[in-house]
DNA sequence: CTCATTCTGTACCGTTTCGCATAAAATAAT
DNA sequence: ATTATTTTATGCGAAACGGTACAGAATGAG
């Protein structure tokens, strides 16, 4: 896998820190998360930090893309196409609240939607991971919006597109209610919506 | 109106001052905007701002605040009940889009969504403002939509709460899609479909 | 063993941060 | 005019900030 490199190794696992980093992040937005808090969750003193990961910025963008990249593989299991339509959709917000509701205070909610808004004015590259993953989630439920077309489950006529992105959008209100403090009941019967406007009532 | 106060007057206006301080909040965040910042925005010294409106917190509830109820104005007037629910929801997200895109380098979105989601877990007075927020403006649609169902504007039967939940999901979308830099064209699709999720394809 | 290479830990740098102390300025009350 | 009251302006100060220099430690290469 990789080639032993010379020098001293590293007392660390990468992968391990950029979870506990974005613990960290998801909790107190990137603006408001100091190196020195950094450091202490991640138990490794800031010219490790520096070193692995570049600087604050870079180790944030390393933190969104991990989180992407997870999101979308959550979604894929999701979406297992042996299953119903209706049942996927159900997984899908199913899975996104199992993992927004989980917070120490308030529901953390989503980690892209509730902190990278927040920098992806003033910075641009955190607004291309934000829309990029947007996009990417948005394909991946349009992709099996079509296959429903195709296999009946949806009328004829319906528009795999517009579908996909209104179950995107209770997705992102999911998101955003979560970190305002909702109540999991309350998010769930939101969810339930979200697949009875998709799906239609059972 | 207000009494003449003793001692020197204020060479500002504290709802002018309001409004400069959201733009550049909006912009920026709240963590990532410092105080200097706000006084060069405001041309307010640091002690006048503290003076007004209390501690950086303080000022950014205010902001807000006032973000809040200008949105429930402007969603009171977009819900006019002379005019048929349909048109109601188009000039409700029509509305919306005229503020979140307004912006210099990316569309700014929602000033609640995109900057107060960031802050919501570490400081709860600002989760509170969120949430009311959220709550409010699901409340008055709902209002409109109770109204829609008397009127025979939407078929017997249909649950006002989840239809008002539905439509603030759109608005979620939107709010969160402009702030990732997505296109006028884009949002307005989006808006549009969800006039249709709502009242049926027209 | 020696050396080059890489990582760790301490300590530090210059800047920025938030908040306030203080004094001058501007007004109303007396 | 004098006084009390409130706002403005300068500027301080302690702490926190992001980032890095440097020396020591741990490894592979020769």
């Amino acid at each position: 896998m990789s080639e032993k490199k010379r020098g001293r190794p590293r007392a660390f696992d990468a992968k391990v820190t950029l979870e506990k980093a974005r613990e960290v992040f998801w909790d107190r937005g990137f603006a408001g998360t100091s190196l020195d808090t950094l450091s202490a969750a991640t138990q490794l003193n800031r010219p490790s930090l520096y070193g692995a990961f570049g600087d604050k910025e870079a180790l944030y963008l390393d933190t969104l893309e991990g989180y992407r990249a997870e999101s979308m593989d959550v979604l894929a299991d999701a979406l297992d196409p042996s299953l119903p339509l209706r049942e996927n959709l159900a997984r899908v917000y199913q899975r996104a609240l199992a993992i927004y509701l989980h917070g120490e205070t308030a529901a953390r909610g989503c980690f892209l939607i509730g902190t990278a808004t927040a920098e992806a004015i003033q910075h641009e590259r955190v607004r291309e991971v934000l829309s990029r993953s947007l996009d990417d989630f948005d394909g991946e439920i349009e992709k099996r919006m079509k296959l429903a077309i195709e296999r009946g489950e949806l009328p004829d006529g319906s528009d795999p597109h517009t579908l996909a992105r209104l179950a995107s959008a209770v997705m992102h209100s999911l998101a955003v209610r979560a970190r305002a403090g909702d109540s999991r009941e309350t998010l769930e019967a939101l969810a339930q919506s979200g697949v009875d406007m998709i799906c239609g009532k059972a």
